[in-house]
DNA sequence: GCCGTTTTCGGCCCGACTGTTTTCAGTCG
């Protein structure tokens, strides 16, 4: 049965080679927004299928759903068989080659009869291409160094990298003589859990002085473009960076614009011209003059509409609820009082539990619960259950030091052992203070097997919260191959609450995981799992994923007086 | 190919930048 990622990849290809062939744009348009419809669904479109509704997955319509009903039914597609034999896959891969798009890819495949990418850098390097109507000796040479950029260039780059990235980049360009304001924009400011690239809006009526900045920015290996309003660079890792300047009274319109998403925008421009507006980067425009707005607020608001956090701009159903005035009271950082993950020197964390508690503290925090590995993880240290006794004597001992600034909880981030049973038995279970069940080997296990581990460990009647459901590594490996829809059924028959771990590398449940939860009832629990003092800082991550989720306070169980908090917990221990 | 508090047909993706050109086509976000 193909999952979702599958379809969303079969519908890419569609596209790309669609758009290689020649078709109209807006059958390719069509393609790549049910493409990634499909991927940020929150439950699998098998579901859907199984129950004769593929249509209401938004951008699917008649084609597509035949399409996907074909594939799932099958498993292959007629109508993509047929377009590879016009037009062949291998050809999709040089649309990844930065400054090759759909024309020259055709332009050069009829011409010169190649279809590997090996073969297009040897007809460059031989300057094959410079006599195409229409390419040149500098064509030739973006081409090759397109192609020497995607091998440098590791996919998309995670959050957790990017943003500090950025907020360098901001902190520089901010000191450029006659900057007024800089700030992120796109999927970065979006807060998506990996981005393609950096994107950042500055606001100054001197932009030379900034594109001047920003080109000599260290590390720039080369300048991809450079102009008035608009440039960008490639730093020696292969990260891209991209900057636009506008006037400070067109920072309004230049920044919701640069932040996206695309169809968000789409939707935003619709609403414009119902209102007889005209909506772009500059202004919005109509028949008897010019609107500027210097701030988003008064973009939104001359659209009659509240402003939308950037976190919900995905045309994910936010315009809808901003017009009927529900759009969500979105969670904030400094509404989270409790860090129900975090581990010391007991297992494999780097600092004592006091040192722990009050970095924690210090942060905020009201609650912190020590959830140190057990027994069978062994390379982190686990704990045997005696070793249990002494850590307790020691919360005890801390306790007093750190008198009521912060609780410490005895807890434990038990092992979901590959054959779906836990680390320790229920009777100890149960005089833990607090238990986070997680899976950290086997993740490759049939899709059966490992939903009903993650199904027994939700079930046992200790077990509060599951740590990292999928267990993914962003851009390093994918989550275990489970059937949410199963997981959540039973998170939300038993109250378990299902984690978003904060750390960037992990960012597991995902925001649409998270959604879906929402929908269903289950409550979430935001953790850092921090082994560190600076792993507290993670929580602004998981906090923005949770944001992406459309989650309120209500929805965290970490936001809870300590008071309804340890009551929640006392039904189980 | 999708979608509908203007539409079941006609919109939807438009502006900046580069390179190859002599007024524009292709790429990108």
């Amino acid at each position: 049965m193909m999952n979702n990622r599958q379809l969303a990849d079969t519908f890419t290809l569609i596209a790309n080679l669609s758009e290689i062939k020649g078709e109209v744009i807006y059958v390719i348009l069509a393609y790549r927004k049910a493409s990634e419809n499909l991927m940020t669904l929150g439950r699998e479109a098998s579901e859907y299928w199984k129950e004769g509704k593929l249509r209401e997955i938004p951008a699917v319509g008649k084609a597509i759903s035949e399409k996907i009903d074909e594939l799932l039914t099958t498993g292959k597609l007629e109508f993509l068989e047929k377009l590879k034999q016009e037009v062949p896959a291998s050809l999709a891969d040089w649309l990844q080659v930065p400054g090759l798009g759909p024309r020259k890819i055709s332009l050069i495949w009829r011409t010169l009869n190649i279809t590997a990418l090996s073969e297009l850098e040897t007809a460059a390097k031989n300057g094959q291409l410079r006599d195409l109507p229409g390419m040149g000796v500098k064509s030739e040479s973006t081409i090759l160094e397109g192609i020497a950029s995607l091998a440098r260039r590791s996919g998309r780059i995670p959050l957790g990298r990017a943003y500090p990235l950025a907020q360098q980049i901001i902190t520089t360009l901010k000191r450029v003589k006659g900057v007024v304001a800089a700030e992120s924009a796109g999927s970065l400011r979006r807060m998506r859990s990996t981005v393609g690239d950096l994107d950042i809006l500055v606001a100054s009526k001197d932009s030379a002085a900034v594109m001047e900045a920003f080109i000599n920015l260290p590390g720039v290996s080369r300048v991809l473009g450079k102009g008035e309003t608009k440039s960008s660079i490639e730093f020696t890792d292969g990260v891209r960076a991209q900057v636009w300047v506008h006037a400070p009274e067109k920072f309004g319109t230049a920044l919701q614009y640069a932040t996206g998403s695309k169809d968000h925008n789409v939707q935003l421009r619709q609403i414009a011209l119902a209102k007889g507006l005209s909506l772009s980067e500059h202004s919005f425009t109509r028949a008897n003059g010019e609107i500027f707005c210097a701030t988003e607020q008064e973009v939104y608001k001359t659209l009659g509409l509240p402003w939308i956090p950037p976190e919900l701009r995905e045309d994910h159903g936010e315009v809808q609820a901003a017009k009927e005035n529900k759009l969500p009271n979105l969670i904030e950082v400094k509404d989270i009082k409790a860090d129900l993950q975090t581990h010391s020197t007991w297992s494999d964390g780097k600092l004592s539990m006091l040192e722990m508690a009050q970095a924690a503290a210090k942060r905020g925090m009201k609650v912190i619960a020590f959830t140190d590995h057990s027994a069978s993880l062994g390379v982190t240290g686990g704990l045997k259950m005696e070793d249990h006794k002494k850590q307790a004597a020691e919360i005890k001992k801390i306790q007093k030091q750190l008198g009521d600034k912060i609780l410490v909880l005895h807890a434990s981030e038990v092992e979901i052992k590959a054959d779906g049973t836990l680390d320790y038995p229920d009777e100890f279970l149960a005089t833990l203070d607090l238990v986070v069940a997680s899976m950290h080997t086997s993740l490759r296990q049939t899709r059966e097997k490992v939903t009903q581990r993650t199904i027994n460990a939700i079930r046992n009647p200790h077990v509060d919260i599951i740590g990292h459901p999928t267990g993914r590594l962003i851009s390093d490996r994918e989550g275990a191959d489970l059937d949410m829809e199963a997981v959540f059924k039973a998170a939300a028959e038993t109250g378990v609450a299902l984690e978003i771990n904060a750390h960037p590398s992990r960012l597991d449940l995902d925001d649409r995981y998270a959604r879906r939860a929402k929908e269903l009832g289950i409550p979430i629990s935001i953790n850092t799992d921090s082994h560190s003092e600076d792993d507290f800082d993670n929580l602004f991550y998981g906090v923005a994923i949770a944001r992406r989720a459309w989650l309120t306070r209500d929805d965290v169980i970490n936001c809870w007086s300590t008071k309804k908090l340890l009551s929640w917990l006392n039904k189980k221990h």
